[in-house]
DNA sequence: TTGGCATGCTTTGGATCCAAAAACAACCTA
DNA sequence: TAGGTTGTTTTTGGATCCAAAGCATGCCAA
């Protein structure tokens, strides 16, 4: 589900075991995260624990308080609508420097997620695919930390990503499916002014409707 | 140098001395860091040691290999270009969130770290005063992964900052004068669209600076 | 009855010890 | 003489043990 290529072994297992469960939605956001529980569920010590705990601070993923703990952090609005800002800025200067790498069996992968999506599929699949379409955009762009960047604005988003569509339903499907063939059709094009600006649009829209709807930030923990 | 509040007392000090020394440049790009020599020198034992690596890790200014260790990252000139681009696209924002909850105090600190500036002040005085002066005009956004990415961001290019001034000298200072005095006066006016333009305009001028100058990454180590 | 304080209980942080992986070097062989 | 191989050394990764900081409970006093 993420890029990390290959800790030493237990801490990188046990901190993709907990970004998943994150990301999935099993921990939710305010939950505390005791050391000792990880340990012993996911096998090892606490010593490796201590270290992905680290590691997904460094991802946003969770957030570590002096001798008080690991907990998932909270957003509140303006933090997300913050995210979502430096998403729009980011993620175009991603696509703008991954479009040039991107070979035509690239845009058929791209193209044939956003197949899968239209298919149908419910929110987990969509949060799933919508994800790999996006990241399947910027498999070109070779650079380490503006892609690191880029998964951890979408990492932190995330849940309440979820949050939305399990509000709205599906009911947005056809603009986002839109918004992804405008966006194919610029990149097929190889036009990466307008593909910025699609991209732009869809980040900056998904915004607006997310800052509509505070009623996602009462209901967790 | 850095602003994390608090953390357990060991890890966090032995990661603000190395970040120090980074920073600084006492530990130059390509250099290994050997967790016992590390240990040995700032006190205790290799354990805080680790979790300094890895909070440093975080912030991008090492890198951690897989029972290899960790050493100082040195990046390719496409890497710090990727990076300007960045910041480019990030700290107008950054600022456009600040300059709203900036008072007048705020501002005239702004303008004393500008004054001192142009007093003229040596290489490393200067690499100082202009971190200051840009962070300080971001004190009034409250957004913490924004400001860590700023932050991250201009740790990762600290040490080709220095290298570009220290190859340079300060000819360029009239330069970057201008650019900051346009940038204040724009903030005088409580302008946020101007401030984010010349802000802009002052990265993306530096950043085609240093690509023009790609002896700055033959030098280190 | 309620507010404050002290004690013990839980959880995290740090040190030492042990195992595994990688760098290095010397040796042997073709 | 050059290259590969093997053994040693160095360095990192993980487990267990001990100390310190928070937190909760319950007691005592007003």
């Amino acid at each position: 589900m993420s890029d990390v290529p290959a800790e030493s072994a237990a801490s990188s297992r046990i901190a993709q075991a907990l970004r998943d469960d994150i990301l999935k939605g099993l921990i939710a956001p305010g939950q505390r995260l005791r050391q000792e529980d990880i340990a012993e569920r996911l096998g090892g010590s606490r010593l490796p624990v201590r270290e992905a705990l680290r590691i997904l601070a460094a991802e946003g993923l969770v957030q570590i308080e002096p001798n008080k703990g690991a907990r998932v952090p909270s957003l509140d609005p303006g933090e997300v609508e913050t995210l979502y800002r430096m998403r729009e800025r980011l993620e175009p200067l991603a696509l703008s420097e991954s479009m040039a790498n991107l070979s035509s069996t690239d845009l058929a992968e791209i193209s044939d997620i956003q197949r899968r999506i239209e298919q149908g599929v419910d929110v987990t699949g969509f949060l799933i695919l919508d994800r790999e379409f996006h990241m399947a955009t910027y498999t070109g762009c070779s650079d380490e930390q503006l892609m690191l960047s880029v998964v951890r604005l979408w990492n932190s988003t995330q849940h309440y990503r979820r949050a939305f569509m399990s509000l709205t339903g599906s009911g947005r499907a056809q603009i986002v499916n839109a918004e992804h063939r405008l966006l194919m059709e610029a990149m097929d094009r190889r036009d990466p002014e307008d593909a910025e600006l699609y991209l732009l649009g869809h980040i900056r829209r998904t915004r607006k409707e997310l800052v509509r709807h505070p009623e996602i930030f009462s209901t967790g923990s």
